[in-house]
DNA sequence: TAAAAAGTTGATATATATGGAAACTTTTCG
DNA sequence: CGAAAAGTTTCCATATATATCAACTTTTTA
């Protein structure tokens, strides 16, 4: 986690993506059902809004490009490490949240 | 997913559980940090909640009770795949929420 | 309190998620 | 356009998640 030379994101490189909000005022959040095509796709645009290349995520993580190409495009199932993984080194709050839909359950 | 006898839950058995509110008034909800221990509790607390047990469960995924304890203690790590799977057969809505922290990212 | 039901554990088999390496394609930018 | 950077894909090895079965422990209940 710990880097000798950390090249803070400029407020200039913000401004171009967030347009007018600033620091604590605008907060990204990504809500949805959970489901695989879904989550890699939300990788990749957190990934996008920390400006950061496939390369770099990896090596933040420990991983190749290739690897995080595959998560993001997820060919594959993944597990929750792997997601709480990918999140934390992005800096990105996950939370889970369970609905029971009714009172209508029915067993054999 | 269809079965012959089916013994829908009494209105009676629900209200020893939920206390006053009835039908789709009361809808319980659970929302945590995704973490792999509470994921496991969760299961858990909501299949009792169905009034199921593991084996009853297992049967509607298709799996002993044997792999339902697991999941519930999780001595392991679990793709999102099971989690839709058990979560799906429990009439249970799952959503993932993406929270990004700050814009005080940094890359070496 | 004994039997039945529910839940746990350990041994084991199998499927698959993770991951690297390298070649390849696509995108970016001088 | 042409080179560099970024992203993708294939082949492959390895770790591990899923799952069963059977024996065991704990809880429930008649």
């Amino acid at each position: 986690m710990e880097k000798k030379k950390l090249k803070t994101m400029t407020l200039d490189q913000m401004k171009d993506k967030h347009i007018g909000k600033v620091g604590t005022e605008k907060r990204d959040k990504y809500e949805f059902d959970l489901q695989l095509e879904i989550l890699g796709e939300t990788i990749k645009s957190v990934r996008k809004e920390r400006n950061l290349t496939q390369e770099q995520l990896g090596s933040l993580i420990g991983v190749q490009k290739s690897q995080i190409s595959k998560l993001e495009r997820n060919t594959k199932n993944v597990t929750i490490e792997t997601i709480l993984k990918v999140f934390k080194a992005l800096k990105t709050n996950v939370k889970l949240s369970v609905q029971m839909n009714e009172f209508d359950f029915e067993i054999a």
